[in-house]
RNA sequence: GGGCCGGUAGCUCAGUGGUAGAGCAUCUGACUUUUAAUCAGAGGGUCGCGGGUUCGAGACCCGCCCGGCUCACCA
């Protein structure tokens, strides 16, 4: 039997001691007065003589994470919420069957006691502990109080265990949380309405990627786990509801990064009788808002950068490439116009791709305060409206931060003639063999022959924002359950019936 | 998919071919304001898995599994 399962079965066995004191070893309701997050922000201003003289009551639940055992009293820090809380036991302060429960708590444990709070000799704000209670049995071995749980695998795999040993871990989530809150907040404030579209499609489109396949058993159809909302949502804007966003998971069958998850949330929104130029101030002011609303400030730590969400840059991709090129020589505005020089510089197949390629390889690394990025060639964007005086270009923008892109934006191609010319493009791509280019959808051609009103969209990745905004290196830690291969048998189950039979 | 790095006690990590280690955690004992509590003692290992080289492999070689970083792909 190895190591940990003895622990295993001496905690398991403990159940019955628990049992035998009077108390359910898996608890019951418990109101407490007060959260320990509320305590700490509320009693940390006071002194130890401002606590002993009003010796403020105090009722609190958390899990034991720290346990110092002196005999015939104690200490122990509670945590709630990641954060920690020390309490006092003391043996002349609680009663016997107490003190007995007290002598069987485990690390991990979780617990409600009563007391009042006080400062012990070294200033810790602490509770003075006059009565306990028990909550839930822990079973299973805690991670290094000191370092606490380091390897990636066993966070990623078991978040519950990630989100008891590294208190901040909690943090990032409730940032994420802000994040689309704010979001959420600010477009509901202007107008937009909050629907829900499919994931599961028959055709697949409204991006650039590979799909999920799926099967509806009674249908005796595949279906597709949609890429993006993004073909739908302009169904809702044809039909007159002429500000919608949705907020959603998207699911791409490409590759794992840190910046990649094969399913990750993404915020669209349509603004009917808008343009990408309305768009690239309302993007401004939407992540400004959010950087305030999830870090206080505008001003954002991120590594070793500091991102300042209170401007963003503006350039076009030709600007940038002259501005941002990486060789001695900066290319001229006329060169970088230039299909035969773009071509000279990049082995893709149209001008179009050429300078996309261009701008990736040379700039969009060195984009490291919140930039737009706009002017996209035509061939790279076929769901979005032509410039109207360059034709090869269309109304089109990215937002770059940290050397990433964070969100892509356009002015809507609502010509349906033009659209069908587009999809043909795409289709004659995918015979070329691109995987990724987009398939026809004649019930969207059908919606824009209903005449969709001059529409501006916009998508935002809401884990990449968050990553910023939580100075977070890979998109797995703002995913509180990223995608990893299956762990196999794990036993526990095994565990717990032997642990029983005894 | 390619390259690089990692997997040793429950956790965090040492261990460059010669008897598998430390700290924390666990167990026993002492201790009524400690805080990485302290003190005394004890138990705990499929060295990721499978082959190979060697008198001898945790270490060297080959294959595989899992993970991380990175490149490719992509948002």
């Amino acid at each position: 039997m190895s190591v940990e399962q003895e622990l295993f079965d001496q905690r398991f066995s403990r159940i019955r001691e628990i049992e035998a004191l009077g108390y359910r070893p898996y608890g019951q309701r418990f109101e407490a007065s007060v959260t320990i997050p509320e305590i700490l922000a509320g009693y940390t201003p006071k002194t130890a003589e401002e606590l002993e003289a009003a010796q403020p009551r105090v009722r609190i639940a958390g899990r034991i994470m720290t346990v110092r055992r002196m005999g015939k009293a104690g200490f122990m820090h509670l945590q709630q919420s990641g954060e920690r809380l020390q309490v006092y036991i003391k043996k002349d302060a609680i009663n016997e069957t107490e003190f007995q429960l007290y002598q069987l708590l485990d690390l991990g444990d979780v617990i409600g006691a009563d007391g009042y709070l006080f400062r012990t000799r070294t200033g810790e704000l602490s509770v003075h502990v006059d009565s306990l209670t028990f909550l839930s049995k822990n079973l299973m071995g805690l991670p290094e109080k000191y370092h606490g749980l380091e390897d990636v695998e066993i966070r990623y795999r078991q978040r519950y265990l990630d989100l008891i040993a590294n208190p901040d871990v909690q943090k990032v989530f409730q940032t994420r949380a802000a994040v689309v809150r704010s979001f959420r907040r600010q477009l509901e404030a202007k107008g937009f309405t909050e629907v829900e579209t499919p994931m599961m499609q028959s055709l697949y489109g409204g991006a650039a990627a590979r799909p999920f396949v799926t099967h509806h058993n009674t249908l005796d159809v595949d279906l597709y786990l949609r890429i993006a909302p993004e073909l739908y949502l302009k169904r809702l804007i044809a039909g007159g509801m002429e500000r919608v966003f949705e907020i959603n998971r998207n699911f791409r069958n490409e590759g794992v990064s840190t910046r990649h998850n094969p399913e990750f949330t993404m915020l669209e929104f349509y603004q009917s009788y808008a343009d990408y130029r309305d768009l690239m101030d309302l993007t401004a002011e939407l992540l400004r808002q959010v950087a305030i609303d999830a870090t206080g400030g505008t001003v954002v730590p991120f590594g070793e950068l500091e991102l300042d969400f209170g401007k963003m840059r503006r350039y076009t991709m030709r600007e940038a490439v002259c501005e941002f090129w990486k060789g001695p020589v900066k290319p001229t505005m006329d060169e970088v116009k230039d299909p035969a020089w773009l071509q000279s510089h990049s082995q893709k197949a149209t001008a179009g791709e050429c300078l996309v390629d261009i701008f990736e390889r040379h700039c969009e690394e060195a984009l490291i305060q919140p930039t737009i990025i706009h002017e996209y060639p035509v061939e790279v964007s076929p769901l979005a409206k032509q410039n109207a005086d360059d034709p090869t270009m269309t109304d089109r923008f990215e937002i770059f931060a940290a050397g990433m892109e964070i969100g892509n934006a356009f002015t809507e191609l609502n010509d349906p003639n033009e659209q069908r010319r587009r999809f043909e493009m795409q289709l004659a791509m995918k015979e070329k063999g691109d995987e990724e280019a987009h398939q026809m959808d004649e019930d969207y051609l059908r919606a824009l022959c209903y005449g969709m009103p001059p529409t501006g969209g916009e998508g935002i990745g809401i884990d990449r924002v968050t990553m910023l905004m939580t100075n977070s290196k890979s998109i797995r830690d703002v995913i509180l359950f990223p995608l990893l291969r299956p762990e196999g048998e794990i036993g526990i189950a095994d565990w717990l019936r032997e642990a029983s039979a005894k």
